[in-house]
DNA sequence: CCCGCATGAGACATCGACGCCTCGCATGGT
DNA sequence: ACCATGCGAGGCGTCGATGTCTCATGCGGG
């Protein structure tokens, strides 16, 4: 009874979001399982990746939720949201960079459901005026994605500080890097 | 005679671009010649993917040199610079995700060359105050990396047009998502 | 016109990852 | 205390990718 499917998961999208090509026997020895059952529990890769998809999903959904993108300000809410999705862009980031992959294949309802979400959002910015409307909400929530990807590797890497992390991306996609306040 | 080094390596990357496992069979027939001539020029697949991240390099720096960094304001450098690297993002972005699994090995000098002129730039930029100092030059430089590759993957799956590849990274790094003209 | 050389096609061996199986053992429930 | 269930360890066969080899061919240069 010593199998934690939950502990499992968690450190298989750990090391695949360091390791992409990391290997079956190395997501058992990490989650500290022998390959043999991770095989009863996974029928192969294929299926493993498909969890954390379910996972990555499941948690983001999560997020999304908590962060009430319906409420308040947009821009209040892209911050809300961006707080409240950092701890899963890692594996966010590895599902995103396998979906390549599989292009051939239908690719989870999940994921469209939350494009939808992050696109209602920037749209509700736009018809507001928050937000500017000649870049489409399409590349916003595109350019989220980017962002969130190259935030949390620069992390990973140790190039920026993680409590940076928020603020950083928030303030970049909202702001952009010129300053506005001067005279 | 009739094998074209150049060739080979534009339609390889091309195919890893869109295929990031494609299997150097196939690399071989998208170029048009034999798996054998594809093995006598280049000694396995990593043989490969070093001459593309030459490759690369060679024309990420070309394309810095045509950009002119280092004159005018830093802010027509960098429209100048993301239209310049326009061409070989798809490039770029295989590498850097070809990058993360050599986290072994060292890392080629040509990357931490054009990091430092990217940085360089973003510096310039903060210290004649058109750029914000809350962020950064590292963080801007790996904003502009995350923005490059979700540009170039956006306009591969036909969600955004490629004519607004430059106005749609130049403007949200920049710029941001906000409107900035409400009166 | 003939020779040399690079290529293409195919075969062959290797290697790593994977899926599946069996056996021995521990742990927990009855 | 006994039994059943689930896990760890190890082995076996398969499959795909890869690197290498040979041989025939076609092309150009001498």
């Amino acid at each position: 009874m010593s199998f934690d499917r939950e502990h499992v998961l968690r450190t298989a999208a750990d090391l695949l979001t360091r390791q992409a090509t990391a290997t079956m026997a190395e997501v058992a020895r990490a989650a500290g399982i022998s390959r043999a059952t991770l095989n009863r529990h996974f029928a192969g890769r294929d299926d493993l990746v498909r969890a954390l998809e379910e996972l990555g999903i499941a948690e983001c959904e999560a997020a999304l939720a908590a962060a009430r993108l319906t409420e308040g300000t947009a821009t209040d809410a892209v911050r809300r949201l961006v707080r409240e999705v950092q701890p899963c862009t890692g594996l966010l980031t590895f599902l995103y960079s396998e979906n390549q992959l599989f292009e051939g294949g239908t690719q989870n309802a999940g994921w469209t459901r939350i494009d939808e979400q992050l696109n209602a959002l920037f749209r509700r910015g736009q018809e507001s005026g928050e937000f500017r409307i000649d870049l489409s909400a399409v590349w916003i929530t595109e350019a989220l994605y980017g962002l969130l990807g190259a935030g949390s590797w620069a992390v990973l890497e140790g190039r920026v500080a993680r409590q940076d992390f928020t603020h950083m991306i928030v303030e970049l996609l909202l702001g952009g890097a010129t300053r506005k306040d001067t005279p």
